[in-house]
Parts: structure tokens; sequence; C-alpha cells
DNA sequence: CGATGCTACGACCGATCGTGCTTTTCTTCA
DNA sequence: TGAAGAAAAGCACGATCGGTCGTAGCATCG
């Protein structure tokens, strides 16, 4: 029979509550002490599992990438080229950031902005690499709509990305500065504004 | 004659390193100890200016935010209402991040991330206050260029607004995270994509 | 000039942080 | 079933946090 080892679930189930907690408390919050005591654990369990704080807010950082994936990068493949793939991307993350999929808005910005001004460290080092990604992928989705006819030829795939990235960022700001929903409009305008001087 | 009491001398001198101190590690790192050590002063002298940490950070926001107010809002306001004034604020902005007035870029955006998921509080309070002045700071310059006749006559200010900081804050965060200046670029770019499409 | 009150000090507190070490308990598999 | 190894607990450590307290000295002003 497939042994789903033991070891394997209770991780999985205190990386969840890893990222409950990095959602409400920010990944510097995220502390070994109320991380046990949210886990039902005790806190030297917790270093079977991970070496040091900065392993475990890795794995978790991880953990929300996967799932950021798999909610709003994966659906918006499933859309044709080109400016529909663009709109579902936009349309998703504003969706993840308000369903509180995780408690407090778009962990992996919140992350971003967390580490931004962290010295140089292997946590830092995987919130770059993500954002990274991030730009990688909205340009390309970019250079497929240039491809596909429906942004202008000399478009700028990077500088896209850039303000693409900005109106989501400024969105996740606004929400949790302000706490109100009320921006979810102006990110939308804004993001109409966008396309609308890309598309030729 | 003017006394200029030595007391407040030694304040004014704490709190300048108070501002420097937060522009390199933040407001929730500038600290008692740190501080102390900084300003050549002992833990406990430091409690005859503030009476807490918050009081602390709450005074040296205060400092950063007259300081933005003499380097970039004032000069701002020089130049002719409308267009020329709001690029003007702008540039101006875009310099207060580069030059290192502060030493990591704009402190006050800083604490507007730093502190737009912490609990409810008095430095919440006066970052979210602060925010809002910025915010109708723009949209009346936003009025006034309608007035002027040189944006639309359907314009939503507190849009134009929105979409102004956004870009003023991606800047801010793209410095940070990726340690470079070459986003300025791409910042300006924005923006003048910005004030094209609510120019007529 | 002399009394008063603010400034600054050093010592210290309890809480919490990350993280070792040692021991107990539980899984896993031959 | 029993041995081996992993998981978890228990306990303690040094550091640092924000903050208090009693006190000494110096500036300020009547």
């Amino acid at each position: 029979m497939a042994t789903i080892p033991k070891s394997e679930r209770t991780k999985a189930r205190v990386l969840r509550e890893a990222l409950s907690l990095a959602g409400s408390v920010g990944f510097a919050g995220l502390t070994f002490g109320t991380l046990a005591e949210q886990a039902g654990i005790s806190k030297s369990g917790l270093f079977a599992h991970f070496e040091s704080k900065e392993d475990l807010q890795i794995q978790t950082l991880h953990l929300a990438e996967e799932m950021f994936v798999d909610r709003v990068l994966r659906p918006a493949v499933k859309e044709a080229r080109g400016t529909p793939r663009i709109r579902r991307l936009f349309d998703g993350w504003m969706e993840w950031i308000q369903s509180g999929a995780v408690p407090r808005g778009d962990i992996l910005t919140s992350a971003a902005f967390e580490f931004d001004d962290a010295p140089d460290g292997p946590m830092r080092a995987a919130v770059v690499e993500g954002h990274g990604k991030m730009q990688g992928t909205i340009e390309r989705l970019a250079r497929q709509a240039v491809e596909a006819g429906q942004f202008r030829k000399k478009t700028d795939p990077a500088q896209f990305a850039f303000e693409f990235l900005g109106i989501v960022h400024a969105h996740h700001h606004a929400r949790r500065l302000l706490r109100t929903d009320q921006h979810a409009r102006r990110a939308r305008a804004a993001f109409d504004r966008l396309l609308e001087t890309y598309t030729r």
C-alpha cells in the first residue's frame, strides 16, 4: 500500500499553519513560539522539520508560490494567448488578493515588500527570484500579445510588466493600508488604461 | 536673548539620528538600544524625550514629513498650476527617492508599507493620515490641471492620484528589491503615459 | 546666588526571540 | 515482534526587546 509517511503529513499541516500565520503577521512575525502554539506542537518539535527560521520562511514562501501557480497562473494559461490570457491573469490575481485564500491579501507581494530592504540572505534571494519569475512571465505574455497582433509592434515587454506589477501592488497596498475593497475599481480602471495604450 | 534651550538641541540631534536609522533599518528596527548607541546617549536618557517607542516613531515620522514638504512639495508649488506643477512634484519625488536624503529611498513610502498590516495604533493612524494628505494633495493638483484646461473635463482626480502614487511606489519598491536605479526610466515612462492619457 | 526641576545615567526587569542539547515517545520495517 | 531510527518533547542558554526606577548632576530662572 502507498504508505503516506506520517511525518510528511505533519509537516504539510504545520506548513499550512505557517502560511496562514505569515499571512496575518508577516514572515518576520512567523516565530517558532507562535507557530508551535498554533500548530499544536512543541517549539523544539518544529526543529525536526525545519533547521532554522530562515528554512521555515523559505519553505512557507515556496508553498505560497505553489498555491499562486495553481490558482492564478494555471487558469490563466488555459486562455488563448494574448490579451485574453493577460486579462485572465489580472482577474485571477485580483481575486487572489481579495479571496483571503490567504487572510491579508497577496502573501507573495507582502513578502516582496517585507524583504526588499532586508540584508542579503537566502530568504531575500528567494523573494527576488520569485519576483524575477513573475516579471519574466508577464513579459512573455506581453510578447505573445505582440505576436498575436494585439499589442503594438514596438511594445517594450519589460515596461509593460513593470506597470502591470505596479498596478497589482498598488491595489494590494491600498487594500491593506486603508482596509477597504473600493480600490479594486481603481486598479481595474488603471489596468484597462494600460491595456488600451498598449493595444494598437 | 533668544535662549536656545539645550534640551531641544539634543532632541533635534537625536531625532536626526533616529531618522537616519529608520531610513536604513526601518521604523520597526528603530530600537532604543541602537538609537542610544548611535546618538551617543544612554537608553534611559532617551526616555527623557520620548515616552515610548511609539512616540519616538511618530515624532520621527513627522520629521520626515516636514523634510518631504520642504524638499519636494514646496518647490513643486512654486511652479505654475496644472501640468508643470504635477511634473515638478513627480521629478522632485524621484529625486527624493534617489538622493539618499534618507539612505534607502522614500522613508514615507517605506513607513506606509511597514505599517499597512500593523494592528491599529497611533503610528498606523499617523501613517494613514499622511497617505490621505498626499492623496488629497495630488487630487487637488489634478483638479487644477482640469481647470487650467490641460486635463480632460471628465478626469477623476482620485483615480489620477491612485495611479500617480502607484508609479512612485513601484519605483521605490523596485529600487529597494533589485538595488538598481534602472527603474527610474520605467517609472518615468509610466508617468509620461499617465500624463498623456489624462491630457486632452 | 541658590533652589528647583529637567536631563541623563546605570542597573535591572520580565518577556520573547532563535536555537542548542538530552531524553522520551512513536513509526517504520526486517 | 523487536530493533533501529526518526519525531517530538523538555529544558536551558544567551541575546535583545521595550520599559521602570532611583539617583546624581547640571541648566534654568526667580
